[in-house]
DNA sequence: GTGAAAGCGCTAACAC
DNA sequence: GTGTTAGCGCTTTCAC
């Protein structure tokens, strides 16, 4: 069996559009007008040039069209985290959308870490993303430049700002914080405490909470910063460490229900009667809240719909559209459950 | 206010090396060797380059980069799913590691279609990304070949196979299926149940489960197939259908730990003792399984390891040295907990 | 309806 | 150490 023979021989160079108008006795740019614009093309060559493409398994270069036209058909996400489901749903929101109109989702993780966004964002723009996700409202001064000079659409989630980049959606952390307090306080608990990582939104659920309790006459929540990693391990165990320390706590809010479910398994382990001894809030109404034993009061908030959303917002800009609101703001709600 | 003037004006155009050099007074090329070989040029006009690349915040088109060096740093992953953790952590393996090398990842979901991989292989042969991991190790036909076409290199994952396209780093789920059935068997229980997808992998999983209850005399376990979504209400809804359908059942072996957990959540809200009416084991030994009560048996595998060894293998190759074990066998064990 | 020419911004190969 | 030349494979613009 020689070399040339071989149907599987991988070749010197991709097949190009040159190649497949040549095999079709056309130019390469009927070929381009066949995959972009095949109403300009007459049905009999178009029919041709399509069974070359098939027969020679074309596959157009999208590096060199995005080169040439400006636009690379990918937009970016960037997330602190992949893992544990709270962003994940934003992102398998976004990838559904977007991958229905044909684009591709690159996807970055920063660990919570400013740096490694303002890295990322400047990677991805060197990549000429059409388009740019981001978590949060907080960014580096050299972020905010770069995606200003780069002039990107830019949708901002999963918070509310008074001077976003450009498109947002998401809710008002601090809002809702305080709705939880809020709620707490008229479900009679007065010694509370928050359980969150030190990120910009949980911080603002803890000083929403801690409004509602202080404007309530209750006493100031005790914080406990806790570092983003293993969840469920980390519900455990802050909720051990309070309640060896601060025997008189009535309920804690977790910044979020993986932290908040693995809070209540520890107390079913313990036999710890939640609510009854502690009671226990969530938030972001993951699937575990419902699931796990009591079911967890949480604060409801749209995660997949926000990468929808922000979806939908890219897609109208890039067809040359102008967003309606740009500004959205999904809300979000107090679920009463048994845990509260 | 002009808008000439306005700093924040958006340029009609992005800063190319051309433009830098015109301000340092050298070539193009020397701001490209600056930025990719600075020590093939001298000090002094390194550092004068520099200042100008960072004063006028030029970030290099990494597409036009691409075209002409046939190199574009990203790396495409496909999962069936990237919620449920039960890939996210080999992603997060993979972007870890690759972003140590400045390469990027680009994200596809499938929902456990063949169809949407085969449409995510070709765009992103298209997108010319340097590599290419993969789920699992069976593919359509038209996968198989165009990426034998394209000659990048490929990774498998989460699977074993006869006839790998090209490098692979996975386990056995067969055989890590049988073995749990061993150990079931071992441990006394007979009648049995497994539940999970009809993704290849469940199947084996099953199939492996099966061969050993029945080498050792034990009946045919009973054979759930349940849709992919979602896993924690899975597990819920199956353990109830599968009391009422089968009440003589021992054990229930889970494809996967968020369905187990469901299980041993709804156990505890009805009562059934954990493992003296049922026992239930899980696989892939998630964060899940050690929180819930009792704790689960499971299969550990290394979900992140397979990231990082994808990663890791798939730089080698882009450093142009060959890959010394291109099949990567990661293991399993079974993980003895109180829920069996 | 189809094609020719120009150029997107960069790197590789080869000069000097 | 630095520059010149020639593409990479495509789309855009303008002819025909």
């Amino acid at each position: 069996m020689t070399r040339k023979a071989d149907p599987a021989a991988v070749p010197a160079r991709a097949i190009t559009k040159e190649d497949v108008a040549r095999a079709a006795g056309v130019s390469h740019i009927t070929v381009s007008r066949v995959i972009n614009t095949p109403e300009k093309v007459s049905p009999a060559t178009r029919e041709r040039v399509e069974s070359f493409i098939s027969s020679m398994g074309y596959i157009p270069n999208m590096l060199a069209g995005g080169l040439a036209s400006r636009r690379t058909r990918i937009v970016a996400a960037i997330v602190p985290t992949i893992s544990h489901s709270i962003f994940a749903e934003t992102v398998r929101g976004l990838s559904e959308q977007l991958s229905l109109q044909g684009y591709q989702l690159l996807l970055g993780q920063t660990n919570y870490s400013e740096d490694a966004e303002t890295g990322l964002v400047e990677a991805f723009i060197g990549r000429r993303v059409d388009g740019l996700v981001l978590t949060g409202v907080q960014h580096s001064a050299r972020t905010r430049q770069r995606l200003k000079a780069a002039g990107i659409p830019v949708v901002e989630t999963w918070d509310l700002s008074p001077q976003p980049i450009d498109m947002l959606v998401g809710f008002d952390n601090h809002a809702a914080g305080q709705a939880m307090g809020d709620y707490l306080v008229r479900k009679g608990y007065r010694r509370m405490a928050f359980v969150g990582g030190d990120d910009p939104r949980g911080l603002a659920r803890f000083a929403g909470m801690r409004d509602a309790l202080l404007a309530q006459g209750a006493p100031e929540p005790v914080h406990l910063v806790v570092p983003m990693g293993s969840f469920l391990q980390a519900g455990r165990e802050t909720i051990c460490r309070l309640l060896a320390l601060q025997p008189d706590i009535e309920a804690t809010f977790f910044s979020n229900d993986v932290m908040a479910a693995g809070a209540a398994l520890e107390c079913a382990r313990r036999g710890i009667a939640v609510p009854q001894r502690m009671a226990l809030a969530g938030f972001a109404n993951l699937e575990i809240a419902t699931e796990v034993l009591p079911a967890l009061t949480t604060v409801q908030i749209s995660a997949h719909q926000i990468g929808l959303t922000a979806a939908e917002m890219l897609l109208t800009r890039f067809d040359g559209q102008t967003v309606p609101e740009p500004l959205c703001d999904l809300g979000y709600s107090i679920l009463e459950r048994e845990s509260t």
